[in-house]
DNA sequence: TGACGAGCATCAGAGGTCTGATTAGTCTCT
DNA sequence: AGAGACTAATCAGACCTCTGATGCTCGTCA
């Protein structure tokens, strides 16, 4: 089977450009994909835990410790022990933060409404549904064993 | 914009159960998935140079760079200067590489089949065509600016 | 009360990915 | 021959991502 045939060649390099295109967009910022994603989940929930937010943002709670790390270093989130779960930690945007994800939300909108003005609505339902189905294959049909 | 509108979201999503369920097949091998796709190519055209891997692979000189590394380090390939153009390396799979590749094909390929199977060749077309005008808009209309 | 299970946070380590910069060889055109 | 453009390979550094393992707190239930 060559690559081209194979769906995962198309959907790594759409899921690259996104990426690519992303990363441009929010860069002004001074934030990366997954901090504007971290951030965007935060603003709207403040005061979350990171293992909340790992599942809203489709991480493992090891890899938002290292965003939330980053985060914390570039003082765009604050972080305080929950005052009942001594060791849960609630997370909040600072100002900055917010500022932050305002500017980088603008420009990131900006490459959904691009791409959502390139496919008709219709096109578009499409799309979702082939793509959930993909995934659903891909979940409820583990390849693991035999 | 919420996130579940965004086409983004669902890309994420898929591309990374696929991501989850070729690591998983390739995992017994011993490889990792760019280590697999690294092999791939290099089975099918031994000689080639790291550059052009890169490109075939979709990702940049310097992350083949350290695909490779890992790989030489776990012989699986061997690298040779080219005879004529001396900075010019060439790579080719060793037999135990190329065991290796084998034994994660069969069950690589079973994840596309597997998910092949779960459309009509018509849907796959549909799906296809989506995908790379996805990308060719991501592309040709660069955010960059403004 | 005290043991246990569940969930949260985090360390450790490996691997992949990028941008930016450097070094070196090849080719072309003057 | 020499300048300049191009390509190959790689180092450096930052970030994200995962698996595996650890420690801590809380609630439950015997």
């Amino acid at each position: 089977m060559s690559f081209d045939q194979r769906l995962g060649s198309h959907l790594k390099r759409v899921e690259q450009d996104l990426q690519a295109a992303k990363t441009a967009a929010v860069r002004p910022a001074g934030l990366t994909v997954p901090q504007y994603a971290a951030l965007f989940v935060l603003d709207e929930q403040p005061g979350i835990s990171g293992a909340e937010l790992a599942r809203r943002c489709l991480v493992t709670p090891q890899t938002m410790t290292t965003i939330l790390r980053n985060l914390e270093a570039a003082e765009l989130i604050e972080r305080t022990p929950h005052p009942l779960h001594r060791h849960v930690i609630e997370t909040r945007p600072t100002p900055a933060g917010r500022k932050a994800l305002d500017q980088a939300d603008e420009r990131a909108t900006g490459v959904e409404r691009r791409l959502a003005a390139a496919f008709t609505d219709e096109e578009l339902d499409v799309l979702r549904g082939l793509l959930a189905r993909v995934s659903e294959t891909l979940t409820t049909d583990p390849i693991l064993d035999r």
